[in-house]
DNA sequence: CTGAAAGCGCTTACAG
DNA sequence: CTGAAAGCGCTTACAG
C-alpha cells in the first residue's frame, strides 16, 4: 500500500507542500494562518499520514540513526549495556542499530561499513583487536565514533571505560592484604588493551608481594573448557587461596566449575568476579564482584557521540568511570 | 567532511551517472565495457566512496531495515532471541533496529511509529498487553510484522512461537506422575496471552488430578519481591513439593530465594524453571528446564518476514515450535 | 555500449 | 502569509 506523501496533503489541503512542511514541522519562524495550519493538521490526520524519514535524511543529512557495536549482544554485560545505550539515545532523539563482532575485525569492519552505508549519524563501538585499520577508515571521514568499555591502543577517539588497572590493583592489594596465600588471576588470551589494563594491575602489585604470581589465560573461543581445565591445575586447597576472575563470563565458568566440584565458597577458596548479573544470586554464596557503573557510562557516551555529531572535533577525550568492589560473602 | 558521490565518480571517470549506478551494482543486462567497467571502479576506490542507502532506500522503496521489539533487550531471553535475528536479519541483507516496550502498549506504540518512519521494511514484534492498536495500524497499511514469543488475542497477523498449553500440560503430567502432593505453578499477574497457555495448560492437567491448584500470581514489576513473598506463603516442606517456575526472571528469582532460605533441591523441593540461561549453573543443583528452539524460532521469524515483504499477503500463519523439557537434577 | 532525464519525499532559501 | 523551485544521492526506463 502506497503511504502517504507531503505532496498528497497539499493536494488536498489545497496548499503547496512547502507550507505542509512547515506546519508539519512546527517551524515558528514562518507565520502560516491558524486557518490553513488546522486545514493541513486535519488532512494529515485523516488520511493517516507518516512523515518519511529517510526523505528528510537524504535532504538534510542527519539519520537520527546511531550504531551500536558490541562483541555479542547476547552476552549479559553488552546487553545491559546496549540498554542504558537505548534509553540514552532515544532521550535525544536517536534510533539505535545493533550489531555483534564477535571479536573479529572482519565482522566488526563489515558493521561499520554496513552502519556507515545506512547513513548513521555516528557509533558506538567495542573495539576488537585488529579493528584499527576500520576504525581509521571511520576518523578519516571525521565519522562521528565513541568507544565504550574498550579502547584503540593506537588510535586517538573519544571514550568511556573504567579504570581497569586500578581497580586490579586495589583488589590485589585487598586480597594480599587479607593474607593470601595464593591468588589466582583468570583473564582472556587476549591483546585487548581494557583487559591487559586489568592483568596487569594484578601483576604489578603482586610483583611488589611476596605471592607467587598464578595467572590463567582463557581462549575467548573457549572459555568453559579452559576455566574448568585451568582452576583444576591450579587450585591447591591446601593454601588460602582467592580468585580473580576478570569478567563475568570467566566468573559464570570458575563459579559453575566450583559447584560442580563443590568447592566451598569462602572456606574453601575466596572468589571475586567481575560485572553484575542476576546469575551470581543463585550461587551458595553471595558473591563480591566488581560493579562498573553502566548506566553513567552509557549517558557520557551518549553524550560524547551527540557532541560530536553537531560539532565534530578530532579530539580524543576519554572519559574515565571507577569501577566498585561491591563486598559480599565470597571472600573469606 | 562531505562524502563523495556518485556524482563525483562520474565526473571523475569522464561518465554519466547512470553508468556509475550500473557498474556499481554490477547489473549484468546493461553491457558496459570493460575499460570504463575498471575506470568507474578505481576512481570509486581512490576517492573512498561509501554507497548513500538512504538514496537509494528512497528511490526503491527498500531500506533493507528491520525493527525489533522486545520487551526489555537487557532480559537474557530476549538478547538471546535478538542475537539469533540479527544473524539471520544480515544473511538476508537486513539491518536490525532495536527498541525495548517494557511492557508499555505507549512505548510500543512510540517505537513501532519511529521505525516506520525510518521506513524499515518489516518488524518482528514480541506485542505487549493492550498494543492491538499500534499493531492494526501498521496492518492496515500493510506492513509487514511477524510476532515472536508472544501474540495478540486479536490481530491475525504471521509468527513464530512455541506450544505453550501443551509443554505446561506435559510438565504437569510429568509431576502428578512422579506422586508429587503439591505443584505450585509460579506465573505472572497478566494478560499476555502466551503466557495465559502457558498457566491454563498447567491448570488443565492439575483440576484433572487429585492435586489441589496452588498458583503463585507475580507482578510484572515486582518480580523479586513477589516471588519471595509467595514461595514463603506457599511452600511447605512436610509435603512433597515441586515448583514449576514460568519463565526465566521467575525462575532466577525463585531459585534466588531457595537458595538465600537454605532450601534444598530436590531433596526439600523439586524444581523445574523456563528458558536456558548460564544463570542455572550456579545453582548447587543442576537445573531442569524448559528450552525453546529460539535459532529456529529466528530462522523462520526472518523467513516469514522476508516473505512478507517481498510479497504481502494478509495472512496470519501461525509457526509452533515444540519446546523441550531439558530433564537435570532439580526434580526427584 | 552509454547518457539525459525523471522522480523517490522531503527541506529551505528566495520571491512576492 | 504562501508558493515555485532547486536539490539531497540515488535508480531506471528510454533513447540512441
Amino acid at each position: 500500500m502506497k503511504r502517504a506523501s507531503i505532496k498528497d496533503i497539499a493536494k488536498i489541503a489545497g496548499v503547496s507542500v512547502a507550507t505542509v512542511s512547515y506546519v508539519l514541522n512546527k517551524k515558528e519562524g514562518s507565520r502560516i494562518s491558524e486557518a490553513t495550519k488546522e486545514k493541513i493538521l486535519n488532512v494529515a490526520e485523516t488520511i493517516n499520514y507518516t512523515p518519511n524519514k529517510i526523505a528528510k535524511s537524504l535532504k538534510t543529512n542527519k539519520s537520527k540513526l546511531i550504531g551500536l557495536i558490541v562483541a555479542d549482544i547476547s552476552n549479559d554485560f553488552y546487553s545491559n549495556i546496549a540498554r542504558s545505550i537505548e534509553d540514552e539515545a532515544m532521550k535525544f532523539g536517536y534510533t539505535l542499530l545493533i550489531g555483534s563482532s564477535d571479536e573479529t575485525p572482519e565482522k566488526f569492519k563489515k558493521l561499520t561499513d554496513l552502519f556507515s552505508e545506512q547513513q548513521v549519524d555516528g557509533m558506538i563501538i567495542a573495539p576488537v583487536v585488529d579493528s584499527d585499520e576500520a576504525v581509521l577508515k571511520l576518523i578519516k571521514e571525521e565519522y562521528p565514533v565513541v568507544t565504550i568499555d574498550r579502547y584503540l591502543k593506537n588510535v586517538n577517539i573519544p571514550g568511556v571505560m573504567i579504570n581497569n588497572s586500578e581497580i586490579s590493583e586495589s583488589i590485589c592489594d585487598t586480597l594480599i592484604n587479607k593474607g593470601f596465600e595464593e591468588i589466582i588471576y583468570v583473564g582472556y588470551d587476549t591483546k585487548l588493551p581494557h583487559l591487559l589494563d586489568r592483568q596487569e594491575g594484578f601483576d604489578k602489585r603482586i610483583a611488589a608481594s611476596e605471592i607467587p604470581a598464578k595467572n590463567i589465560m582463557i581462549d575467548l573461543n573457549n572459555i568453559t573448557e579452559d576455566v574448568y581445565k585451568g582452576l583444576e591445575e591450579s587450585i591447591d586447597l591446601s593454601k588460602k587461596t582467592a580468585i580473580y576472575f576478570s569478567s563475568n563470563k570467566l566468573g559464570i565458568a570458575g563459579l559453575t566449575y566450583l559447584v560442580k566440584n563443590n568447592i566451598k565458597v569462602p572456606k574453601d577458596v575466596s572468589v571475586i568476579a567481575f560485572d553484575e548479573t542476576e546469575a551470581y544470586h543463585l550461587f551458595p554464596t553471595e558473591v563480591s564482584f566488581v560493579q562498573q557503573p553502566l548506566t553513567e557510562m552509557a549517558i557520557e557516551a551518549i553524550k560524547l557521540l551527540d557532541a560530536q555529531i553537531n560539532n565534530y572535533t578530532p579530539d580524543g577525550k576519554k572519559i574515565t568511570f571507577p569501577a566498585k568492589l561491591i563486598n559480599k560473602n565470597s571472600v573469606k
